[in-house]
Parts: C-alpha cells; structure tokens; sequence
RNA sequence: GAGGCAGUAGCUCAGCUGGUUAGAGCAUCAGAUUGUGGUUCUGAGGGUCGAGGGUUCGAGCCCCUUUUGUCUCCCCA
C-alpha cells in the first residue's frame, strides 16, 4: 500500500552520479586549496536566532525550522505560552525558538559568520575558508531547485583595520573572479558570464531618482530587465511608485553599453552627485583593475559589469557577482558578494569580507544537460573473479587478497552460482574485467583473465595480471 | 502564497463515446545453455487502476473531495 518515498525537493544520488558529483567537489576543492583556502564545516542545524532576520522576510519563511521535542513534557506554567505561541505559528508565518530552536542551516555564509565570531581569537586575520555543504530551503521544486542542495562556498574575512582602506577588499573580490573563472575553465562549462554590480551603484541610482528610500523597490525591478524588457521594467517601476521622472533616468542608466571601462565611465557621470554611487563605480573601477593582474588568459568565461544585476540577500553591501550560463535555460550557478560587517550580527564589529558561492546542484545539471562530465569517471571494481566452489574458492580467495594488496580493486563473486548468472553479474556492473579461477588455473598456478570490452581471453601469471590492470 | 498538467505492474507508458477476465516494452526470476557475459528464443511471477465519496444496470474512464508528484509565476543557488 505504501509505496517507499523521499521528501519532496530531495533526491537520492546513484553510484555514478556521485561520482560525478564528487568530479564536481573535487575540481572545486583543488581550486580553493590552489589559491590558499581552508576547509570548514559547520553543524546542518543552527540555533534559530541565528538564522532569523539575515535572509529577508522572503527568507525568514523559507527556513526549515525543527520542531522542538518534547513538548508534552512541559509544565503547566510553560504550557501557557506555548499555547499561545503556537497559536500565532498557526495565524501567519511565524517562528519562535519555544516551539522550533532550532532551524536546518539556509546557507553556509551566515554560519560562517557565527563560527568567526565564536572563534576569533583563534583565527589569524584576514580569514579564507572554504565549505562544501547541503543547505535547505522550504521553498517550492521546480527545475533547478530543489529543497537540499549543496552550496560551495569560499570567503575571506578582515579586519577592516588590517586593511586600511575598504577598497583593498577589492583584491580578495578579484581573486574570487578568478575561482570561478578557473572552475568552469576546468569544467569546461561554456558561454559562462560572471555578472558584476554593486549595491551601491544601486543605492546610487536610487539616490539620483531622488528617492534613496526606494532603492529595494528599484533594484527588484531592474532584476527582471532580461526576462521582461524594459517596457515590463518601466511598468513595474510605477507601480512600484518610481516617478515618471525616476523611470526617464533609470532608463538613461540602463541604456549604458559598451565595454566595462565605458559602462563605468558612463556610470561614473551619471552618478556625480551620488558620493555612495562613485565610491560604487570606483570599487567596481579597482575590483577590476585586480583582475586584470590576476587572472589567465585562457579562461573564457567574462566578466561583465551589469547595472540590473540585484541579489536578493540582504547583508551584501558593495560589489555584487552572479554566474549565469547561457548554454542552458537555467538560474544562476553561482553568487557572491561584498558584505562589511556581517559579524557585528553576532556583536563582533569591524570585520568585513567577500564571499562567492557554486551552486553545484545547478551546474552538475548543465554540465549533464550538455553531456560534458569526463568518459573516465564510470570506475569502480576493475576486475571480479568467478567463484567455482571448494578449492578453487580458496585459490580465489588468495588471489583477491594478492590484487587488493596491489591496488586493484577487486571482488570475488558470493557464491559458486551458475557461470552465466557470474558472467550476467559482472557484466551489468560493468566491471571491465573478469578472472576464471578453475581447475585447469590452479592446477597450474595461473589464471585466466578476460577483457570483457575486447572478449579476449587469457591464461597468465598473477603478475601479469597485476601489470595489465596497473596499466 | 497563486495557477497549469499528471497519478494504471519494480520502471516507462497504452487503455477509443463508460461495456466481459486491465495490456505492452523494459526490468526480475526460471529454462534452452553443468567453464564463457553483453545478441536470441520459451515460460513465469507481479495490479484493491493514488485515496475517499457520488452518478450508473455497469466506472481505470464521468462528477466532487482529498493526497502525492511535476512544471510555471513570486523568489532564489
């Protein structure tokens, strides 16, 4: 009656998709490690303070939140306002740590600001870590996003004492440009666009409008400009209630094209009676400059400043970064960006940093929509030796224990079943090769050794056939 | 939170305007074949047609409710 399931937005992963998942997480950790980066991990569960407030009131919702146990144990007094409490989850979108202390982790920034405040007196700063980790995220599946999914993230955190001047950030800001470039160079992942910005161009054009209290509003709109066009921007933007005025600069802004320098420079003009919007322009002006210095020639994928670039995580404060790729109808494939004091949440101050994220769920399905993940991956057991029974199950027993100690991997079939239900076996598991451990082999001390791509077939020594599956 | 589509064997799906005992392919198991797989042939098992109610002489099919999956919008990786 009950069929067997899994929540829904969760997937289980089969042997060869882990593999190249673990193709993914592997290319991604060299990299980080390459550019100096430190592992991290962080519990799957926070307590749920930490979680509220950081995402938005969007976010705030989409947190999977756990419910406590042991409710029924509560004393009479407690019970009261638990009763209470729980009456408002049930009237609107509430949380409160007397019914949920405890919330699954919605992404690996935020603990990772926890975790630099409870440890800063053991890290030595600037900070670069790395985490590869699920995140969840209640929120509804549909393509591309799923309820658990792994997040890759990589940040440096300072002291913005240390470094003098914030706009020094802009050279750990460059560095993360050249991960991601690297990563999907390595991936081979084509038409990739890194999509650059700052909240506070946005804020400046906001500022210019003459309603920086609108700057939220604003930006959402200029999101949508590729999916809609302007004419659907320009609509949302009234009634969103930008002034016929406001539209008419947003407009000019948009309009703004040719290469980076000149969409600065352009920039720059516009914003000249906006000190947040040049101070944008001029991080963006040096995050690039960095770059330039730092990054490969080989790399295709480009950095492209773009105004309508918004994110939707509320803690970034300058340069912001998207990944998009255009080979395939799919949201971003990763995001980042500059956040100044993100830990003065937790009552550190002064400690600012950037972060970019890889979205690996995302890329693993571009990557397999465009068939690109690497023949060789399909590995596993190189050979499997067929179990005749009695002695010759012993010679085999040997023999396995003679190839594991050579680093081949190896199994031996269970049971002396019938020879083609063996041969079916290993052959559906795509195992490459096979060994027939008889009589005839270990009368005479050999083996015969078959190659199941070619048929070919063998009688050897084990240490030939240690040197050809070595091969 | 709003909407579209779907739920029939382990999997992918047929099933006509409602009409005898609900089918196919793949997969599984057994045999042809006791030391030669991936090809072939034969046979077998496997279903309260998502659940509940209604209309009807009769429902897999029509109506209502419910539930699950999937896609789109919102938002996000």
């Amino acid at each position: 009656m009950s069929k067997p399931s899994i929540p829904q937005g969760t997937r289980d992963f089969s042997p060869a998709e882990v593999r190249r998942r673990q193709y993914i997480f592997n290319t991604l950790r060299d990299i980080f490690e390459n550019y100096g980066f430190q592992p991290l991990e962080t519990p799957s569960m926070e307590n749920l303070t930490t979680l509220m407030g950081k995402y938005g009131e969007e976010g705030d919702r989409l947190i999977f939140k756990i419910l406590n146990n042991g409710l029924h144990e509560k004393k009479e007094a407690d019970k009261e306002k638990l009763n209470a409490e729980w009456s408002k989850v049930l009237e609107k979108p509430y949380a409160t740590p007397v019914v949920t202390e405890r919330a699954l982790r919605y992404d690996l920034t935020i603990p990772f600001a926890r975790y630099v405040v409870m440890h800063q007196n053991e890290l030595a700063f600037p900070f670069r870590r790395y985490q590869m980790q699920p995140v969840w995220r209640a929120d509804r599946p549909q393509k591309g996003r799923y309820r658990e999914f792994w997040q890759c993230d990589a940040d440096v955190v300072g002291s913005t004492s240390l470094i003098n001047e914030a706009e020094l950030l802009c050279i750990y800001q460059a560095e993360l440009l050249c991960i991601y470039q690297s990563a999907f160079h390595k991936l081979q992942l084509p038409q990739v666009v890194i999509k650059i910005n700052s909240r506070k161009l946005l804020a400046g054009i906001a500022e210019v409008c003459g309603m920086p209290e609108l700057m939220m509003e604003i930006t959402i709109a200029m999101d949508k400009l590729d999916k809609i066009g302007w004419e659907g921007v320009s609509k949302e933007l009234s009634q969103r209630g930008i002034s016929e005025d406001g539209i008419n600069k947003i407009k000019h802004i948009i309009a703004v094209t040719g290469d980076n320098e000149a969409r600065l420079s352009a920039l720059e003009n516009i914003m000249q009676s906006s000190e947040t919007g040049k101070q944008g322009v001029a991080e963006l002006r040096q995050t690039l400059a960095y770059h330039k210095d730092l990054a490969s020639a080989n790399w295709q994928a480009e950095v492209v400043v773009d105004i309508s670039l918004a994110r939707g995580l509320n803690y970034y404060t300058g340069v912001i970064v998207e990944v998009v790729t255009n080979a395939v109808k799919m949201g971003s494939i990763g995001g980042g960006g500059r956040y100044d004091d993100l830990t003065g949440l937790f009552g550190l101050k002064g400690l600012s940093g950037v972060g970019i994220s890889f979205g690996i769920d995302r890329i693993y399905d571009v990557i397999e929509e465009l068939n690109l993940f690497p023949q060789e991956l399909a590995t596993g057991t190189k050979v499997m030796l067929v179990n005749f029974g009695g002695a010759n199950e012993q010679y085999a027993l040997r023999t396995l224990q003679q190839l594991r100690n050579s680093g081949i991997a190896a199994e031996i079939y269970p049971d002396a079943s019938k020879f083609d239900k063996q041969m079916k076996y290993a052959n559906k598991r795509g195992i490459p090769y096979v060994i027939l451990p008889g009589d005839e082999e270990r009368e005479k001390q050999m083996l015969s050794l078959k190659d199941f791509t070619t048929g070919e077939q063998k009688m050897v020594t084990l240490e030939e056939v240690i040197t050809t599956l070595n091969s």
